[in-house]
DNA sequence: ACTCATCTTAATAATATCTTAATGCCATTG
DNA sequence: CAATGGCATTAAGATATTATTAAGATGAGT
C-alpha cells in the first residue's frame, strides 16, 4: 500500500517540466517525463502512470488530441496544465474528459493539494463502483436511493431538474463540471446556448445555502463551470 | 429450499457463454441462455430467473438499455459483465440498477462467488420485507400478514389496486417511488400512459388522509412520483 | 339488476421551467 | 483610479408541464 504513485509529466518547457518533477519528486511520486505527444501517448500504454499532468501546449500533436485519444481506453486521472492566456482550451478539455486543471504560474502547494486529490479519486473510484448511495458534506446529504436531499436533518425540496445538477455534481464530487457538460447532461446534446442552467443553481443554492451569496457546497468556477465540495 | 436457482445468461460469444454454463452446471444451478436483447426481455417476463448475467456487448439492443427495461418492472438481481476496455459502461450499468458487474477475463471462482453473493442478497432481502410485517406512521398503519390498513386505530377499506399501491410505498418507505415504476408494478411492463394511477392516489388520500389536500402519509414529488413519510 | 372496482375524460389547481432584464462582481485597461 | 466589458447572480413574470379532483362510463362478480 506504500508503493509511490508514478506521476506522466507531459511537459515541452523544461523549466517548468523540472520544477514540477523537483517538487512532486521531494514528496515521494516517482516521476516520468515526457516532451511531446506522441511520446505522451506511447508512455501511457507503456507503463501505465497513476495520474498524467498534461500542458495543452505542445510541440507536436495537440494537447486536446492526445487527451482524446488517452480517453478511447483509459480512465487514468489527468490534470490539465494551461497558461492564462488558453482558458477555451481548459474547458473543452474538462468536456473530453480531464480531471482537473491547474492554470500557470502555479505553486508547489496548490500543485500537490491536486495531485493528492487526483490520485485519491482513481483509488476510491473502483470502491464506489458498488454504489456508494449518499453523500455527505458537513450538513449537507443527499441520499440518492430515496431521493431524499437534506441539510441540519431537514428535508429540502429540489424539483426534477434542481435534483439531476445537484446528483451529477455530487457523484463527481471535487470535480469540475463544465457548463456545456451539465447542460447537455439535462437538456441533451442539441441545446442552445441559455442560462437556465444559471438561474437552476441560483434557485438550488437558494435552497441549500445557509447564504447563497457566498456558496459553501457547490462552487462557481468562473468561466468554467461548478464544483461540489470534497468530503 | 433447496430447489435449484435459475440464472439466466444473456451473452452472444458463445465461447464464454459456454464457459459460464459449464461452471453453473456443475455447481448445481439451472442455466437458461439468450444471445439477444430482445430474447433476454422476453426471457425475464417469461420465467423470471432468480439471477440475470447481462453482457453490455449485445448484438440487437444496447445491454444498458435492456437493464433499463428489466428495472422497470423488475428487482431481480442482474450481473453485469464487461470488458475492461468499457469502465464508463460499467459505472452507467451500477446506477441504472445493475447489483454488481464482472470484468472479463474473470475466473471460475470470481464468477461463483459473485453468483453466490448476488442470491444470498435477494433472498435476505426477501427475508427482510416478510419479516417486517408492520409499518407505523403516526396514526396510520399497515398490517402486511394480515392485509390490513388502519388510521386511529379504525378500519380502512382499501381495494385492491389501492391496497397494493400503500404496500409497495410502504415497503419503500422514504423512497420516492416513479410513477412509472408504480405503473409497471401494478399493470405489467406493457402498460400505456394511463391516468389511473392519480386517481386511485386521490381515493386513497380521501380514505387516509385527514386533509386530502395536504397529504401527510403519502407525498407527491412534482414531475417525479409519490414517497411515503418515514419514520 | 345491483354493487363495487376501475378507468376515462376534462376542468381546475399547483408547480416547474424558461426568458428577459436588471444588478453585482472582478479583472483588465485606458 | 475610474471606466469598461465579460461573466455570474438574481428577481420577476410568462408559459408549459404536471397533478388533483369530480363525474360519469365500463365491466366484473354476485
Amino acid at each position: 500500500m506504500k508503493n509511490k504513485a508514478t506521476i506522466l509529466i507531459v511537459e515541452d518547457e523544461a523549466a517548468i517540466s523540472n520544477f514540477i518533477t523537483a517538487v512532486l519528486n521531494s514528496n515521494d511520486y516517482a516521476v516520468v517525463r515526457s516532451n511531446s505527444g506522441k511520446e505522451a501517448l506511447s508512455s501511457t500504454a507503456g507503463f501505465s502512470p497513476d495520474l498524467i499532468l498534461l500542458d495543452l501546449g505542445l510541440p507536436d500533436i495537440d494537447g486536446l488530441e492526445v487527451l482524446k485519444q488517452i480517453r478511447q481506453w483509459s480512465d487514468v486521472p489527468i490534470i490539465v496544465v494551461s497558461a492564462r492566456t488558453n482558458e477555451k482550451e481548459k474547458v473543452e478539455a474538462l468536456d473530453l474528459g480531464a480531471d482537473d486543471y491547474i492554470t500557470k504560474p502555479f505553486g508547489t502547494s496548490e500543485l500537490l493539494a491536486r495531485v493528492r486529490t487526483a490520485i485519491r479519486h482513481k483509488m476510491t473510484a473502483n470502491h464506489q463502483l458498488i454504489a456508494e448511495s449518499k453523500v455527505t458534506i458537513e450538513e449537507f446529504q443527499i441520499d440518492f436511493s430515496k431521493r431524499y436531499v437534506s441539510v441540519n436533518q431537514k428535508e429540502v425540496h429540489l424539483t426534477p431538474i434542481e435534483y439531476k445538477i445537484v446528483q451529477l455534481l455530487a457523484k463527481n464530487q471535487g470535480k469540475v463540471l463544465t457548463l456545456d457538460y451539465l447542460s447537455k447532461e439535462i437538456w441533451g446534446p442539441y441545446t442552445t446556448e441559455n442560462n437556465a442552467l444559471r438561474v437552476n443553481m441560483a434557485n438550488i443554492r437558494r435552497k441549500i445555502e445557509k447564504n447563497p451569496a457566498e456558496p459553501h457546497y457547490i462552487l462557481t468556477e468562473v468561466g468554467v463551470g461548478y464544483r461540489m465540495k470534497e468530503e
